[in-house]
RNA sequence: GGCCCCGUCGCCAAGUGGUAAGGCAGAGGCCUGCAAAGCCUUUAUCCCCAGUUCGAAUCUGGGCGGGGCCUCCA
């Protein structure tokens, strides 16, 4: 089984052939940088980041371009109302973006351009449009003249007439045709701008990717992504102009990841209804909001809510009761001491979880089959005498050698189960009013009951600090606990 | 108005022609002094209607419901 992927440029699903065997370019659209990121973007640069590891586990050398965009109307009006300069502001929430991303545990990307630091080549490529007769200057701007390529449109499957007939677009009186777009723009007072064969100005939007994309990959690459609201314009308008300057085919594979609703609702900035990161993050872990994320395909919408991030909560605490039940049995069993080459359900469960992969990313079915070995696990290590049956012990330590290098793949399971599992307790207790200390002298005072065989007193502790909203775990080892 | 997507168990969510993964929640059982955790068992014929097919959640047509793009947006 190979990889496949759903390319938006044919609307299906088809094998993975990079243009050179074993290499893969990969261009991401980044953020424009003017503000915090909200889930939306913790959405599409995880999708983007698993895509990444992935691609390297299957043995790829991959080269990962994602860019910051930080020069942008946007940039600049914000930049505008606080008083700062447009490289201040973009320069803050770089530095903002870099920090959220870490802290959800993405992979860095190869190369990370700015536009700004690509003026010259984005000039160039420009120039080139216009020595090709698809694009013209007009007053200072720069369009390109979207009737002079006949792909126009391919990837977002419209046509111009229908376009036009919308007639949403306001026509633009430097406009050959209200449907050109702006390769560059003529600089109005106290913006930021370069010089050029056109006079003062900045890049528009869409080139910035093409000239960066094509400065790191060259002039045709593998794989370009993106949310699914980039495929028109920016992505179609990227297409028209590489592919009118070169000639060749700009991208092979355009890859798409779906909207993070909340109230089944697209959310966006302009709605209003958006969570950053940093919110979000201030109660959930990072690694919650992976899984959340990695539990659905990539390209399905999400619902974002408190009920489904409580249920990732849940699921990932599933996966690392039972390793961290695994990492305390196979401590004592002694490495090794168990048969060679019993141990199978390892390599059943890559080899399960490599299927799901290949078919177009499908997280989603992969965590299903993790979910399958962990009750293996469990299941396992229930059996009776499990510690001296040698094949067992193998089997289990190699599911969960597995969890960790597949783990390793979906960026889940980076913690040591022991840290984690303690980690979210104590962010739980601090919500409680109960300290650590009150509840080891309630487990050492039933514990005393419970010796002196009065089951009434130890039930009443256990009852009172169930209401406190702590779960006792009784186990061979002792007495430990939980939050409900 | 044009183009496109979606509708699977109480909830989340895989599954694009071969007889419905998984998680959460629920029920019964094992284990336990009793519990919890864990394990075992158990819970759907896939929005509706018609059609194609030996066979459809999966294909076609129609209907109902929800969403997206067409303007900045991951």
């Amino acid at each position: 089984m190979t990889l496949r992927v759903y390319n938006t440029l044919n609307g299906g699903k088809e094998p993975f052939e990079p243009l050179v065997p074993g290499k893969v370019g990969m261009y991401v659209c980044g953020v424009t940088v003017y503000d915090y990121c909200h889930i939306g973007h913790a959405r599409a640069n995880i999708v983007f980041d698993i895509i990444y590891r992935y691609l390297q586990y299957s043995g790829y050398e991959v080269t990962y371009v994602r860019n910051y965009t930080d020069v942008d109307d946007k940039i600049i009006n914000r930049a505008n109302e606080r008083g700062i300069s447009s490289q201040q502001l973009s320069e803050e929430f770089i530095q903002a973006f870099d920090e959220d991303m870490a802290r959800l545990g993405l992979q860095l990307p190869t190369v990370q351009p700015k536009a700004t630091e690509h003026i010259p080549h984005i000039i160039a490529l420009v120039e080139k449009l216009i020595a090709n007769g698809k694009a013209y200057e007009s007053e200072g701007d720069v369009y390109f003249a979207v009737e002079s390529f006949d792909d126009y449109l391919k990837l977002s499957k419209r046509n111009l007439e229908e376009m036009q007939a919308g007639a949403r677009i306001a026509p633009g009186e430097k406009k050959r045709n209200p449907m050109d777009f702006a390769l560059w723009k003529a600089a109005k007072p106290g913006e930021p701008s370069w010089e050029s064969p056109w006079g003062q100005g900045r890049p528009g939007w869409h080139i910035e990717c093409s000239a960066m994309g094509m400065e790191y990959l060259g002039e045709s690459f593998d794989i370009h992504g993106g949310g699914k609201d980039l495929i028109f314009p920016h992505h179609e308008n990227e297409i028209a102009q590489s592919e009118a300057a070169t000639g060749k085919p700009f991208v092979k594979y355009w890859l798409h990841n779906g909207f993070v609703n909340v109230n089944q609702e697209k959310m966006s900035k302009s709605l209003g209804n958006f969570f950053t990161i940093r919110d979000i993050l201030q109660s959930y872990d990072p690694e919650i909001v992976r899984f959340f994320i990695l539990s659905a395909h990539y390209r399905s919408p999400i619902d974002f809510s408190d009920q489904n991030l409580k249920e990732a909560r849940l699921g990932l605490t599933r996966f690392y009761e039972g390793l961290q039940s695994a990492a305390e049995v196979l401590a004592e069993c002694p490495d090794g001491a168990e048969a060679d080459g019993q141990a199978t359900d390892g390599d059943e469960l890559e080899a399960k979880f490599r299927e799901a992969m290949d078919d177009d990313f499908n997280t989603a079915l992969a965590i299903g089959h993790l979910f399958e070995g962990v009750r293996t696990m469990n299941r396992l290590m229930a059996t009776k005498k499990f510690r001296k049956k040698a094949d067992l012990v193998a089997s289990v330590r190699a599911l969960y050698q597995s969890f960790f290098k597949l783990g390793g793949v979906l960026g889940m399971f980076g913690s040591q189960p022991h840290q984690w599992l303690e980690q979210q307790r104590m962010a739980a207790l601090a919500d409680l009013e109960i300290t650590v200390e009150q509840i080891d002298a309630q487990i050492a005072a039933r514990l005393q009951a419970r010796q002196d065989k009065d089951f009434a007193r130890s039930d009443e502790i256990r009852d009172e600090l169930a209401e406190q909203g702590i779960l006792l775990l009784d186990s061979a080892a002792g007495t430990g606990w939980k939050i409900k």
